[in-house]
DNA sequence: GCGCAGGTAGAGT
DNA sequence: ACTCTACCTGCG
């Protein structure tokens, strides 16, 4: 067990910000991830926060996966005291992190998020993890599956994954599983480009448009330049910032900015009011 | 039943 | 360059 006190950090704030859709709520303060392959448990309380596995894994996976090495009273810092709606959306998603997630997860995960709804989304994944991922066995003797790699989905008829309740979108899966197979596409190559560069090329696959490469370029590649524009943040910009969302003086964090946004966004939405 | 949900590709102006 | 539409599925 690993115990920390951590600032500006919320499990319940992460896992229904819609970035993570392996992330469940086990319970009151109480949650599971599944990210590289690994399990992890963790509770929360306050700032107090315990992460169920050894310290050294906690060292070398969890820190950076959940970024803890940020400090996100700087990026606060930068937002505009006069701009009362982005002050109360980074005060109700005050605990709200860009998490270092897994490139192709993360590049399949945004092309089924496509013209869908959170819940379903997850179920989707849930799906293919469970007909093409890995089954393992976390420290409960609870099976959970990982990820399935490219491998996995690019021998499959492009159709196959509607099964698995994708729709339409799977032959967007399945072309992108092929494209990194045969080595069109270079992940490890991905990695390395700057941002503008790495949208560029996700978007040469089919089924990425600008939002879904932003979303990659952000989750994934943690370019927190990258704004992904869905609905929410149109109507959010439509309605507040009719001069446009002040990029130049966000540039660089405007990515953690849209997470407040689109947080407050979805999380009002739920509410009666 | 109809519109929309973390959009995008393709066709038509 | 811009607008329009089809697209799986399910939920209000």
């Amino acid at each position: 067990m690993v115990h920390r006190n951590i600032e500006y950090f919320s499990l319940e704030q992460i896992c229904r910000s819609g970035q993570c859709f392996r992330m469940e709520e086990k319970g009151e303060g109480h949650f599971a991830v599944i990210a590289g392959g690994r399990y992890l448990e963790a509770k929360q309380q306050g700032n107090a926060c315990t992460f169920f596995c050894e310290e050294e894994e906690f060292e070398e996976f969890w820190t950076e996966y959940f970024d803890l090495e940020q400090d996100y009273a700087v990026f606060r810092g930068q937002i505009n005291p006069r701009d009362a709606y982005l002050v109360q959306a980074a005060d109700y998603g005050w605990g709200i992190r860009i998490l270092h997630q897994d490139l192709w997860e993360m590049l399949v995960s945004f092309l089924i998020s496509q013209q869908n709804h959170i819940q379903r989304i997850r179920r989707c994944i849930r799906n293919i993890c469970e007909s093409y991922g890995e089954r393992k066995v976390n420290g409960w003797g609870e099976a959970f599956y990982a990820f399935p790699g490219p491998e996995a989905l690019a021998s499959l008829e492009e159709d196959a994954l509607k099964a698995s309740n994708l729709g339409y979108r799977s032959k967007y899966v399945v072309r992108a599983a092929r494209s990194v197979v045969t080595g069109e596409l270079d992940l490890e190559a991905v990695r390395r480009m700057p941002y503008r560069k790495a949208r560029e090329t996700l978007m040469g696959l089919f089924g990425v448009g600008e939002k879904v490469a932003d979303c990659i370029c952000l989750f994934a590649l943690h370019h927190l330049e990258a704004f992904p524009v869905d609905t929410h943040i149109s109507q959010a910009l439509a309605s507040h910032y009719k001069r446009g969302f002040p990029n130049r003086r966000y540039w660089g964090v405007r990515g953690v900015m849209q997470q407040y946004i689109f947080y407050y966004c979805i999380s009002l939405g739920h509410e009666t009011g």
